[in-house]
DNA sequence: GTGGTCTAGACCACG
DNA sequence: GTGGTCTAGACCACA
C-alpha cells in the first residue's frame, strides 16, 4: 500500500490525527478510496512520515468509529463497504463548507476583490 | 472605540487569542484599521466578547512584537505607523494563500469540480 | 534535563518571562544550548524555581515564535535546528550591544576614567 | 536651560521617569550638574521630548524626595546643596555596579571573550 | 509524560 | 483611564 496517499504537515496547528483523519473522510467521499480497498498499515504511514504511530492508529481508530474505516483481521483497515460511496455532489460540498466560509471571512477582512480571489482559486487548482 | 470590530468564536479549534491576531493582522493589511488609528482597549474587547482580558492582552501584545501595533503609554494600542498601510493587493493576497491553498487541497481530495467550488464562493461572497 | 540552567532574579524590573528568553537566546547563540538540545519542561522549570509553569510556558512560546526554539510534539521544547548554532563572535557581539551602550552611557553621566570602568569589568569578569 | 540634558527613550522596557531620575542622579555625582544649578522647566523637558508633563513632574518630585533636587520657589528646581558634590571614584563606581554585573553576566551567557567585550566598550567611550 | 489555553482575580506601573 | 505581570487552578490536546 502507498503510505504517501496523506499529507501530513507535522508544524501545523492542526494535529496530526486530525489531517489525517480529515483526509480520510474527503477521499472516501470523493471516491478517491473506494469501499473495501486496503489502506497502509500504521507502521508503513507512521514510518513514511516519521511520525508516532500511536498517532496514525489514533486517526484510524477514530475513523472506524466513524464508520468510515473497518478493522478486516489479518487484513488490516479498509474502506468500509457501507461508506457513503462517492457521496453526490451536495453531500460533497457540504464537507467543503467550513473551508470556503473561511476563505471567505479572511478575503473580506483583507478586502480584496472577489475576482482576484476566484483568479487565485482557479490558479492553485490548476498548478 | 468599537469593541466588535472583532470576531470571535468561542468554540472554534483556533484559540481566540489566535482568532484576534489573525483578524488584527487582516484588517490592518486591508486598510480597515489605518496606521495610528486607535485600538479598543484590552477591556472594552474582553468585556464586549465576555472574554478574559488577558486573552486579548496576549493578542495586542503578540501583534505589537510582530510590528502591526504600537504602545502608547498611557492612550492603549494604535496601529503601528510603520504597518503595511494599505499593502498592495500582491501582499495582501498573500495572507490570503494559505486559507487558498487548503480550500483547493480539500476540494481536490472530494474531487469537486472547480466550477461548483467557484460557483459557492461568489454565493457567500454576496450572501 | 537540569532546570537549574536558567537564573532568576524575582525582584528584578525586568520580568520573569523576558529574563528566561533573553537567557535562552543568549545560551543559544553563545553555544551553550546546542541545535536539537532538549530543555527542561515547563514543569520543571517552574518547579526548580517556584514560578509559575505559565510564566515559563510564556518564555518558550516566545522563543518558538522568535524562532529560537522548536516544539517537537509529544517530546517538549528542543533548541530549533536551525538556531544560529554558536553564531560568530560579531553576531553575539551584537546581542550584547545593548548592555554595552547602557554601561557607557552611565560611565559617561557618572563622569567615571574609562580605565576605572574597564578595571572593574574585568576584576568582575575574574571574581 | 536646555531641556536636551536628557536622553529619552519612549519606547526602552524602562519607564519613562525612570530614565529621568537615573540620568539625573548620576550627572549630580558625576559633576556635569553642580549644586544649585538650575534645571529645566517641567515644560520645557516635556515639550522638548514630546512627552507627558506629568512624568516629567513624578521624576523631579522623586528627585526632591532623595534629596537629589530642591524646590526654589519662583526658580523651579535646583540641584540640592547638600547633595553629594561630585562624589569620590568610589562612590560613582558604586553607581555603575549594576550595569558592569549585567554586562558581565551577558557575556558569559554569551561565551565571549573579556577581549572583545573590553575593545568594545572601549570603542564605544571614545565613538 | 509534554505544552497550550483560559479563567478569575490580584497587584503594579504608567500617564 | 491604559496595559503588564503573575498566580492558582482547571481543563484540553497530543504522544
Amino acid at each position: 500500500m502507498d503510505a504517501s496517499i496523506f499529507t501530513i504537515q507535522p508544524n501545523a496547528a492542526e494535529p496530526i490525527y486530525r489531517q489525517l483523519l480529515g483526509q480520510l473522510g474527503r477521499m472516501i467521499a470523493g471516491g478517491q478510496l473506494a469501499p473495501g480497498e486496503r489502506l497502509p498499515s500504521v507502521r508503513e504511514v507512521a514510518g513514511h512520515h516519521a511520525i508516532n504511530p500511536m498517532t496514525v492508529s489514533r486517526a484510524y481508530g477514530l475513523a472506524e468509529s466513524e464508520g468510515l474505516l473497518e478493522r478486516r483481521r489479518g487484513v488490516g483497515m479498509v474502506v468500509a463497504t457501507q461508506a457513503a460511496p462517492a457521496a453526490g455532489d451536495q453531500a460533497r460540498m457540504a464537507l467543503l463548507e467550513p473551508a470556503a466560509r473561511e476563505l471567505v471571512r479572511q478575503a473580506r477582512e483583507l478586502e480584496l476583490p472577489i475576482e482576484s480571489v476566484l483568479k487565485r482559486i482557479t490558479s492553485l487548482w490548476e498548478g
